[in-house]
DNA sequence: TGTCTTATGTCTTATAGAAGATATGATACG
DNA sequence: CGTATCATATCTTCTATAAGACATAAGACA
């Protein structure tokens, strides 16, 4: 718990604002960013190296204070920012936390389809059926989106999410083959949970983030007859892709929803 | 510009921290709340009476602290807030401003609807067509959403939204009578901007924020002539609350998209 | 016309104290 | 002696203030 990994430019005890030149001459440094930012940096670095895991505690913002070596206000902005954008939870007398998919009240952070009656309480949990779960080799597309090459391994999963019987919710995911080794139809099953809780537990792997890109569309014969329904029926098509720290896609999901009793909620501002 | 309108509990001078019983006994009082959360509503009171309209700068930092007797980063932490809902906009060097929907660099703030390939600066602005704009009493679902009581004057807007030549959108809003008085389809047709830019300069009403459900439907004979598609065609419909200041909603608005072109985006995060 | 100065904004950092949560120990009571 | 209750200590985040650095624009001046 020595002085480690100080910020670049932290010169000795308490270092005073130092602007643009800090490190010497007047280069007018092209990649300035004021101090506080550096510290979310370096938390985000400890974040992604796997320092803390998701649902712990976060050192106090004393302790980060003493070991970047900078003030606690100063640590206290970078985590306001980690916390702005979900990736720490602040609460006042305990601690700050690694935001998880995981024990959050909200079940499905990143699930938008709500009843349409009612809270989503009430509906209680979906009923999970896993279709299939097949190792395949990448796409031109699904390779771009993913980062990967094509050809590269990857894994496909579909689902299909019922409520109250009603299956609602069909679902074809692709992940990158490297970091979800040893996934297997039967681990989905048996787990109990979000599924990207299952990925951070057991792989790993933190969805930070996600965007989602919404049509409608009529579903083909197969998925008609997963969802119980007429291909007539128009479903919503909701194309995601999922990133984990600094931008790596880790996930794309294309969702076929029915909204005839649900509807996908959106929040402007 | 003497001090007028200082926090309740503004005491002489520099009023030192304050706790629950600022007022007086120990009656621990209910409505606590934060200094800079006082502030803030005393910079959203200034904001709905109309003190400062939209694309204006507000005060300086320096003097909303002199006028309400606190600091600077108390009115700090307080425009903090403000900003980050998107009512207030900073803009270092300059000044705050009032957001605003006019002479945003983003035509369409609370639009979601994108091209498929390329930025949305490529294909220019919408070409807008008024259907019809009618003076309505209020349904009573109407009504419901948006605080009336059934019979009360509404003015029904239609009209479509059309990208290179292809009608895409089909809108239909309704407004409440009150507060528009006046409005005219000519009006709207003569309008150069977004819609709710004519409603700040023109009618004083502010969009703050919004709620979007969203289902995937046909249309009726009607919707697909105008919008030229079969009935068969799988459409968005969005269905759109939007409120002003103290959540006061101000508009209902459905509208219904075509996704061959164009997509629904959304960031979840 | 071009550069420098100055005034006036917001932005950044530091410090002190208040409020919330939790564990520990003293004390009262059965 | 065992247990419940209260006060206290100590940890955490939260709130408030102050001072100086950076950004921008307008006017002075050569």
């Amino acid at each position: 718990m020595a002085s480690n990994t100080a910020p670049s430019f932290a010169t000795h005890g308490n270092p005073p604002y130092v602007g643009n030149d800090a490190l010497g001459a007047s280069t007018l440094s092209p990649a300035f960013s004021p101090l506080y930012q550096q510290i979310k940096g370096l938390i985000l670095q400890s974040l992604e190296s796997g320092e803390w895991k998701p649902g712990e505690a976060i050192p106090s913002e004393m302790d980060l204070a003493a070991r970047f070596r900078v003030s606690q206000g100063t640590v206290r902005k970078a985590i306001d920012e980690l916390a702005a954008d979900n990736l720490l939870v602040r609460r006042q007398g305990k601690g700050t936390f690694v935001a998880t998919h995981a024990e959050q009240h909200v079940q499905y952070r990143f699930l938008k389809l709500q009843p349409d009656s009612g809270d989503n309480q009430s509906e209680g949990p979906a009923e999970r059926t896993i279709i299939d779960c097949k190792r395949l080799r990448a796409s031109a597309d699904i390779a771009r989106t993913l980062s990967l090459r094509s050809g590269d391994p990857v894994l496909q999963v579909r689902r299909v999410l019922a409520y109250a019987g009603v299956p609602t919710i069909l679902e074809e995911l692709w992940l990158p083959g490297a970091p979800f080794k040893g996934l297997t139809a039967e681990r989905l099953s048996n787990y109990k949970g979000p599924m990207y809780a299952l990925f951070e537990t057991e792989f790993g792997v933190r969805m930070v983030r996600a965007e989602e890109s919404i049509r409608a569309v009529n579903p083909d014969a197969e998925q008609a007859q997963l969802l119980n329904v007429a291909i007539t029926v128009p479903l919503l098509s909701v194309a995601r892709v999922a990133y984990t720290y600094n931008d790596t896609p880790m996930e794309l999901r294309r969702g076929l929803y029915r909204t005839d009793t649900h509807h996908y909620r959106n929040a402007l501002s």
